[in-house]
DNA sequence: TATTGTTATACTCTATAACTATA
DNA sequence: TATAGTTATAGAGTATAACAATA
């Protein structure tokens, strides 16, 4: 579109989309049986980091639609690690939240991916570490922008 | 799994695991008409780099199974973008490769997500910018593992 | 026997569209 | 009229299993 853009900063979204695109995918393969999803992780994180939230804002936060989030949500709500409650103030809205089985067995059930990523951690020196570990609040930045 | 792990890389862990796929989604929401999605991005960026390969090469280098990565050239091939041609001293295998129109093409029809990651980093101050930078063969490598 | 690729089938995640209930 | 949530349907991406051809 710019035919002034900064041919570094183009190699950077080229390389960029590639990485994050295969560590996803790698991510995903470490798999188990009765893993939990990266978006179910995902909405279990947010949910315990923010507090009980509705499916619409859930849904804008990850970014995807609010018919998604539903789906994602009934999964956890069968599996009993999540639960709703009528918002106090508006009927239509629903609130939900991590049941307090909800933290154990999201620790429990992504243990599998969460391990691997910690031992390929764990061989990276420690400057690197640095590194990377210091890239994550910026990739998070980036996903929310 | 060991009990004496850093809490400092167990929260790199979750905090990796959630950024990624975060940025993952959102990229995977930039769409437009016709645009190729993020494994076919990284197919087609893989044989430029790497030239004619294999569909279970691909497929070991994607971290996906063979019959995944056969759906995958499918798609490509049918847009012209791919084409393929017999091993020459293996019956057995076929070598897929960029077609001429495969590069120009994987250009415009990558376009959208390049855009707006692009906007996203042109945003970053130089020295975030840099780490990011720095932290992109990181997360190669981790991908690797 | 092992490997490459293909076909058939199914599951997960996400999307769009249409509907109901509430504001 | 606008918003929250649900239901129905479809598409992309990936998986497993079974098969054919070649090594």
């Amino acid at each position: 579109m710019d035919p002034s853009t900064d041919p570094a900063l183009e190699a950077a979204v080229a390389d960029l989309t590639l990485a994050v695109g295969q560590l996803v995918r790698r991510l995903r393969s470490v798999a188990s049986p009765s893993a939990l999803t990266l978006s179910q992780l995902s909405a279990l994180a947010r949910l315990d980091r923010q507090g009980a939230m509705t499916t619409a804002d859930l849904a804008r936060a990850e970014s995807i639609k609010p018919q998604s989030m539903g789906a994602v949500l009934a999964g956890l709500e069968q599996d009993g690690l999540v639960g709703r409650r009528p918002h106090p103030t508006d009927g239509r809205q629903i609130l939900f939240a991590l049941t307090p089985a909800g933290a154990e067995e999201r620790r429990r059930r992504g243990a599998a991916k969460r391990e691997w990523l910690l031992t390929a951690l764990a061989e990276l020196d420690p400057a690197d570490l640095g590194t990377l570990v210091a890239a994550i609040p910026l990739i998070k930045r980036l996903a929310e922008s």
